[in-house]
RNA sequence: GCUCCCUUCGUCUAGUGGCCCAGGACACUGCCCUCUCAAGGCGGGAACACGAGUUCGAGUCUCGUAGGGAGCACCA
């Protein structure tokens, strides 16, 4: 049998970093067993799923390359399947018609809460066999079994097993027609034939309840994995208003999807002491059971630090396309500067992302508009400035445009002149950058052009002798 | 309240009864390198939640305690 796992989001909002990995890890594990990959958008949800959520989930998963093997299903397609495996099961006397309001069932949950109890539903209809009526309430509940108990062998936390005495008769279709979660993925789950069920543990709860149903359908019920919760910093749930949830967020914030991938699949899995690994790696040493059991913290800052590792060891050239689109984010005319790649090659050491990169970058693609006060004070108004600045412009304006024979040229002022290389260095940075940080001043008079960086030294000398 | 789950350095983790007075990585930190900032190299501090038990021997097995989490919907 093909190992098939699925990915199924609901559409009421971005794709955000746990969803990212569950979808992930259901990735690894098909595609390192040879199996298949599907994605399903749970919208049944009328009153909360949207199409823009539906488009924000499908680019996600493209950006971060996560490709599934089939269209999307979506759930509101199937109305007419969902219906016709409960009139089945009503049928078969597996489940039958409840007329409650939500009034009742909430008061008789309450009434459970005051005795200690767990919120149940009563069964009050389950044995009644009331003649099909029209009614505004009427819902289809499934008859769970009342005896015995559900033990399943959880691939992550291990067998579980739970009373069927602890479970209710619970609703597989509204009042208004559409059927609940607990059914139509079950329906779905055994349609689209999927052996591996992997998903986040806020479902624990729901998979005895789901193995009954798998058995009133005559389904094979799956193999199970449920994912420990991915936290923030201080341990608490993921919220947007204390990180960067959105999987685009990382985009934006200038993060390659290798190595949120890369970061993703560590959180919660190892393979020894290992920490980098390329999409293969994943994919040949991944495998659900292995992951970890408790829930892990989300630690940007290593993220930041896988990111700037394949910053530094990517091609610069298979790069240059991202730096180009947040160059043009940041505002930057990209033909008015250097070559895109060289500039990688110049920051990568300096920075842990593409946007910072971006900005840092801002040096070549624009005029100095910020002159930093501390800067020129230190390194523009003194002695020396002025005599480096003139010597270092005669020699530049003649020398072989490159790094290397610029570096050359600022040595030989320093021999010229008798001063240290911080004496040169820091007066050409500041005139390049208006600031006493970049790259090493040899590149970053390079990276500017002749023409530009000639021009910036003349400006920087008017400052210098003003 | 009830049910289920979890617990090794600040963080991610290695560890499947002796190889562990617990290893790696991020972060922090000292030194070196150095034209700034980085990057890099070499060091450092830092953890088995607690208590019983099983065993010659426990981070590893069992049971309790404490702490944390999830679920208990006509949401998914």
């Amino acid at each position: 049998m093909t190992v098939r796992t699925r990915f199924a989001p609901s559409p009421t909002g971005f794709l955000h970093i746990g969803g990212a990995r569950t979808a992930l890890y259901c990735w690894l594990e098909s595609r390192r067993r040879g199996g298949e990959f599907l994605l399903r958008i749970e919208d049944t949800d009328r009153e909360r799923s949207t199409d823009v959520a539906v488009q924000a989930i499908l680019d996600a998963m493209q950006w971060l390359g996560l490709e599934a093997d089939h269209a999307p299903v979506y759930q509101t397609h199937r109305l007419e399947r969902y219906r016709k495996v409960a009139d089945q099961l009503v049928a078969a006397g597996k489940a039958y018609y409840a007329y409650e309001s939500k009034d009742e069932i909430e008061a008789m949950r309450e009434a459970a809460m005051a005795n200690g109890e767990k919120p149940r539903y009563n069964g009050y209809y389950r044995d009644r066999n009331e003649p099909l009526r029209d009614d505004p309430n009427r819902v289809i509940r499934f008859r769970n079994p009342s005896e015995g108990s559900v033990v399943f062998d959880d691939k992550v936390k291990g067998r579980i097993e739970w009373a069927n005495a602890e479970l209710d008769d619970l609703v597989i279709f509204r009042s208004d027609g559409w059927p609940t979660y607990n059914f139509a993925v079950v329906v779905d789950d055994i349609d689209m034939g999927i052996t591996e069920v992997i998903r986040g543990d806020d479902h624990v709860n729901n998979t005895p309840r789901q193995i009954n149903i798998y058995h009133a359908l005559g389904g094979t019920v799956p193999e199970f994995a449920h994912l420990p919760m991915i936290l923030d910093k201080e341990g608490k749930k993921l919220s947007k208003r204390t990180s960067a949830v959105s999987v685009m967020e990382y985009r934006d914030d200038g993060f390659l999807p290798h190595a949120l991938l890369n970061y993703l699949v560590r959180l919660g899995w190892s393979h020894g002491d290992q920490e980098i690994f390329s999409r293969d790696e994943m994919i040949a040493l991944f495998d659900v059971a292995d992951v970890n059991k408790a829930a892990s913290r989300f630690d940007t800052e290593k993220l930041a630090w896988l990111n700037q590792h394949y910053l530094k060891t990517d091609d610069p050239q298979v790069l240059a396309p991202e730096l180009v689109w947040h160059l043009a984010r940041a505002g930057a005319d990209v033909t008015a500067g250097p070559a895109p790649a060289e500039v990688i090659v110049a920051l990568r050491d300096r920075v842990h992302t593409l946007k910072e990169m971006a900005e840092r970058a801002m040096i070549w693609y624009a005029p100095i508009v910020d002159w930093d006060d501390k800067a020129v004070a230190k390194h523009l108004k003194n002695d020396s400035a002025a005599g480096v600045l003139e010597t270092a412009k005669a020699l530049l304006a003649g020398c072989e445009w490159n790094p290397e024979p610029i570096h050359q040229v600022i040595e030989q002022v320093a021999t010229k002149l008798e001063l240290g290389m911080g004496k040169i260095a820091q007066p050409l940075r500041v005139a390049m950058t208006g600031t006493q940080v970049s790259p090493s001043i040899d590149h970053t008079i390079y990276l500017a052009g002749r023409t530009e960086a000639l021009r910036r030294i003349d400006a920087a000398i008017e400052i210098a002798s003003a």
